[in-house]
RNA sequence: GCCGACGUAGCUCAAUGGUAGAGCAACCGCCUUGUAAGCGGUUGGUUACGGGUCCGAUUCCCGUCGUCGGCUCCA
């Protein structure tokens, strides 16, 4: 279970037939410059199966069922072990256990062989519904089984963990010899499911509850499906998946690096990621300004008083890095943008005329996260965000809200992604903010949202206590979903920061203020169009668009004045003019996935011509130099 | 932070309680090449860092740093 597994899911590619997921990998694969076309392939082929509910499958109650049988297994190896929980997930099942010692690699593949044995005597999974007290009996010498008994006896919670007012009924699933307070449902019988099927993938700690007071248990994580070849299927989607770590790619097109001598979570970037840093914050910079905002720059730390008034330091003071002494004064490195916009906005007085007003930066803010959480791009301690808060007016805030979604897709779309699914997040019950600017702010946020067709879920009661806020999903060439956008209402600063407009009236008011990112964190961003485009950037991206590969030295003069002629058309381009073999030359830059190769020899020398081979692997042949180029600026104008 | 695994040349990986090895990369040379690796040679390591055990540690033990997999999925 990778960064993908159960939490951020394939959770519509488990759908999909194998077979499919086959050809979705192999579209990708041929067709790097149309990855996005697999989507519509995806949705053509899996309403069917959507229909099903996941918790309602019989694969669900294979891998619920599988990871009973893991328990059995385990529980005979250590007889003294305690057993936890062991739910099905997206993608298979795991067990906790507390047990006398670390598992090894070994064991899972002894418990995984000992759980093919049970599978194969085909035991009956039989139900038991049961008092409280018989629960306890049975369960005695089990102290989290009991605790779990206690918390069902005095009601349960359901999955939002609010209490339900019916006590759930109390049951058991036996087979074999191991009985497992459960829920359920099972398979009827061990026999319906594959031993081939399933496999046991990694350990992990894990603590009991998820709660880090409490006590660190291991988990096995398992998968399961209904045949070995959905098991092989998923195991090479896996494969894939890695294949596009953007850490892995990162190193072998030189993009970036971490270094233990500088800091953990602090990214390098070299000079071809930067590259395509650059290319992406000119794109944004040239749409931001187009959009009607106003950039700023701002400083990276700030006095201890303005984290203070922000109530940074009363609520986000875990995520922020130790004061800096500087005459006395405490400052503070800026974990966030916003006390810095608001006070460009508090100096001088606002008239209602101004608003909207559009503050956009890409502000490098640096956040403590615990050593445990750093992931390569996807999660780090210094980041550039790429931020901007937005004052308006009451009348102006729908129309308001509107703008930055449609201007947030239009981001998105450009860098290619085409799938997304928004999150809606309302009010908790502790908030600031008055309840009609919430109504009004979650109202306009919705409407947007319907307005745009963008499929939403709206998480309840899950808004920040300052604000409610739409998070932006997108979905990558793999179907994996990432969030990366973000468009917060926030009710407090205005008040702590005493911010306000003098309206058609003479009276001062209060304006709203949207704190948004629209592709979150320059770093994490790329981390995502790596995993997306699996490294072969579209070619407004490629921070090397062309390379000359002259197949003798003869011709390297000629691809010098090629090189010279693209250059003036704004190519970015590089020639080979190592004495290496023009194959070894190909098969280098396609590695480096240059999306236009341009092989000349006698005969383009001769014809004034270039023949391009393309990192598809399509060879359109000789063409003058004037066709090249109309091409590539044709692929660079459609952002392909 | 916590649990577990891991840290050997720039990269990918091997080996051993007794002086550390391969491929690729880099460098040098030969070849002058037609769509995914031409051939030969050279260089390269205080085995992450610090401490301990030992005649001897890269290997065993402890600590530090870092990397990887996890730490909401509810019986």
């Amino acid at each position: 279970m990778a960064l993908f597994g159960a939490k951020s899911g394939w959770n519509r590619v488990r759908n999909l037939s194998p077979q499919n997921w086959a050809r979705v990998i192999f579209l990708i694969a041929l067709r790097p410059f149309s990855i996005s076309s697999c989507f519509c392939f995806e949705e053509d082929t899996m309403d069917e199966k959507v229909k099903e509910r996941y918790e309602d499958s019989l694969l669900y109650r294979i891998r619920h069922s599988s990871a009973h049988i893991m328990a059995q297994a385990v529980l005979e190896k250590f007889p003294t072990g305690k057993v936890a929980i062991g739910p099905a997930i997206d993608d298979g099942f795991y067990y906790d256990f507390d047990l006398p010692r670390a598992l090894t690699p070994e064991d899972l593949a002894e418990i995984e062989s000992r759980m093919r044995e049970i599978i194969r005597e085909d035991h009956a999974f039989q139900r038991q519904v049961l008092s409280a007290e018989q629960a306890r009996a049975i369960f005695q010498d089990q102290p989290y089984k009991l605790e779990l008994i206690d918390g069902l006896e005095s009601g349960g919670y359901d999955e939002d963990g609010n209490p339900l007012f019916e006590k759930p009924e109390l049951s058991t699933y036996q087979h074999a010899s191991f009985v497992d307070l459960c829920r359920g449902p099972h398979v009827e019988h061990t026999g319906l499911i594959n031993p081939d099927a399933v496999k046991l993938m990694n350990v992990a700690g894990a603590y009991w509850r998820g709660d880090e007071r409490r006590p660190m248990l291991q988990r096995i994580y398992g998968t399961a499906w209904y045949s070995p070849q959905e098991l092989q299927e998923y195991l090479w989607k896996l494969e894939e998946a890695k294949k596009r770590d953007h850490r892995k790619i990162g190193r072998e097109l030189d993009l970036f690096s971490v270094k233990d001598e500088v800091g953990a979570g602090l990214i390098l970037w070299h000079p071809k990621g930067a590259k395509i840093r650059m290319l992406a914050e000119n794109f944004w910079e040239k749409e931001h300004e187009a959009a009607g905002y106003d950039f700023v720059y701002t400083p990276h730390i700030g006095k201890s008083s303005l984290w203070e008034t922000s109530g940074h330091l009363g609520f986000y003071k875990e995520n922020m890095y130790a004061p800096i002494e500087i005459e006395g004064q405490q400052y503070f490195l800026k974990p966030m943008n916003c006390p810095f916009h608001i006070h460009i906005y508090n100096d001088h007085t606002r008239s209602y005329r101004d608003l909207p007003l559009r503050f956009a930066e890409k502000g490098t803010v640096y956040r403590y996260e615990r050593s445990g959480v750093l992931h390569g791009l996807l999660r780090v301690r210094g980041f550039t965000q790429d931020d901007a808060h937005h004052f308006c007016r009451a009348d102006q805030m729908p129309d308001e809200i509107d703008f930055v979604l449609n201007f947030c897709l239009h981001i998105l779309r450009s860098f290619g992604f085409s799938e997304f699914q928004a999150y809606l997040s309302t009010k908790p019950e502790k908030s600031v903010g008055e309840l009609q600017q919430w109504q009004d702010a979650q109202d306009a946020l919705q409407a947007s949202l319907e307005r745009a067709h963008i499929p939403y879920e709206v998480d309840a009661g899950g808004g920040a206590f300052y604000g409610p806020k739409i998070d932006l999903k997108i979905k990558d060439a793999i179907g994996r979903e990432w969030q990366l956008s973000t468009i917060q209402f926030d009710f407090n600063l205005p008040e702590r920061f005493d911010l306000t407009y003098v309206g058609e009236d003479g009276q001062p008011h209060r304006p709203y203020m949207v704190h948004r990112a629209l592709l979150g964190s320059m770093e994490r961003f790329f981390g995502v169009l790596i995993e997306h485009y699996a490294g072969a950037f579209p070619v407004w991206l490629s921070p090397v668009q062309v390379k000359l590969i002259p197949i003798a030295d003869r011709h390297l003069e000629y691809a010098e004045q090629v090189k010279a002629q693209l250059k003036k058309s704004g190519l970015r381009v590089e020639v080979d003019d190592r004495p290496e073999r023009m194959n070894a030359k190909i098969r280098d830059a396609q590695m480096q996935k240059i999306p236009y190769m341009l092989v000349v020899g006698d005969k383009e020398m001769e014809n004034g011509q270039v023949a391009l081979r393309m990192r598809s692997g399509e060879n359109p042949g000789p063409m003058s130099l004037a066709d090249f180029i109309a091409l590539a600026e044709k692929d660079i104008a459609e952002k392909i």
